[in-house]
DNA sequence: ATAATGAATGAATGATTATTCAGTAACTTG
DNA sequence: CAAGTTACTGAATAATCATTCATTCATTAT
């Protein structure tokens, strides 16, 4: 009822539209079914068209993993962008909102999470997955680290590795999204930024009342 | 030449003998392909054994890649408790020692990497595969919690909140993980292990001289 | 030796699934 | 409204791969 579904009615549509439309079907499937045992029948029949529709509009099976991929890790960093325009200009409103974005519905949604693990799961045997999971921290990670130096002049802290300090911050963060995948009790997208921030908090203790 | 790959000689072994090898040739090729792409041929090739040797050993491909899940999931536990054993008593020594195991050579080599996150990317579709993935931790971050609190009675620390910051550790730890298997920038165990046990030190600063 | 047992083989089978493509339907243009 | 263009369909094809099982082979027991 909801506007969405009426694959019937409306046949033809933007190249474009087909494109995001088959891409999201591919998510829900990796989500529901794992990559391993999606077909491409699934996710077709998912977006509610033909059998062929994919090889039509992406040549074959690998494009459209691929170009899935490069959806969600479009989205990840365009989400962390707006919310770094969205927020105050000083650094310790920028890296609270650099970091609570990672754990915003669009991005931290459990399906995409399944997907961006399945994907790192392949990674290693093939290289143009992995240049993608790679590109996906390049800026992100270097904007972090002009906030941390920023930080650290404003609050005289010492004995801070900024490169260090940066790679544990992103790697807490992505582990905290395997904890909102598989935890056992119900961890959740709002426990995950908590951490995330008592963490921060400790780091930055002069900064603790812009984090908590 | 050196004892290993005589599979031509030693015909029969041991029925334990062979789920090892054939775990071992999965892990292999699960590193090398992909979970997806990993075939029963490519396995039992790798293994120096025939066709239909898994179906014999492990009835089905489903439980070989259950087996081999288990198989470095209890591999990781034991890594971890005999690295508490080898440590001094005092927490901090205790605590460092359990963090460090997480970058021994046995666990973190990228081809065990591999597997862990090629489970990770299915366990949301597959409740068996999740079970043992959520097992992993328990006893872990049990008796991390514990060390936390022992340290922060013996350094009088404030301000903590344990459950919080154990799972800020974990999450740290297998985001660490993710960072070996696929940074662009030669990202190895030991810089793991730097970026830890830093976090550690600025957590509990009292005992700096232990971690760093 | 001979028989009995259990391990291992590998060709054959059957199921699944990506891909193709001839045909159909919608929309556009003159 | 006819001709042309483009999106889409779905049955047919071909390839891949898990699984089966009759047979072979090594080892142990008699």
């Amino acid at each position: 009822m909801t506007a969405l579904q009426k694959p019937q009615t409306t046949r033809r549509a933007a190249k474009s539209v087909r494109r995001r439309q088959l891409i999201e079907a591919a998510i829900k499937s990796i989500a529901k079914r794992g990559l391993g045992d999606t077909t491409l029948a699934h996710v077709s029949k998912a977006a509610g068209l033909s059998q062929g529709i994919i090889n039509l509009h992406f040549t074959n099976k690998e494009n459209l993993l691929y170009e899935t991929l490069k959806y969600i890790r479009s989205e990840y960093e365009q989400n962390w962008r707006s919310a770094l325009e969205k927020s105050d200009a000083d650094p310790a409103s920028q890296l609270t909102a650099l970091l609570k974005a990672d754990y915003q519905s669009a991005v931290a949604d459990v399906k995409k999470l399944a997907v961006w693990f399945a994907f790192w799961g392949e990674a290693k045997s093939r290289p143009t997955y992995k240049k993608i999971c790679q590109e996906r921290v390049t800026d992100y990670s270097e904007i972090l680290q002009e906030l941390i130096v920023e930080l650290i002049e404003e609050g005289g802290y010492s004995d801070i590795n900024v490169a260090d300090l940066a790679e544990g911050i992103i790697a807490m963060a992505d582990g905290l999204w395997l904890n909102i995948l598989i935890s056992a009790n119900g961890f959740k997208r709002s426990d995950a930024e908590r951490v995330m921030m008592q963490y921060l908090a400790q780091v930055f203790p002069e900064h603790r009342h812009v984090f908590l």
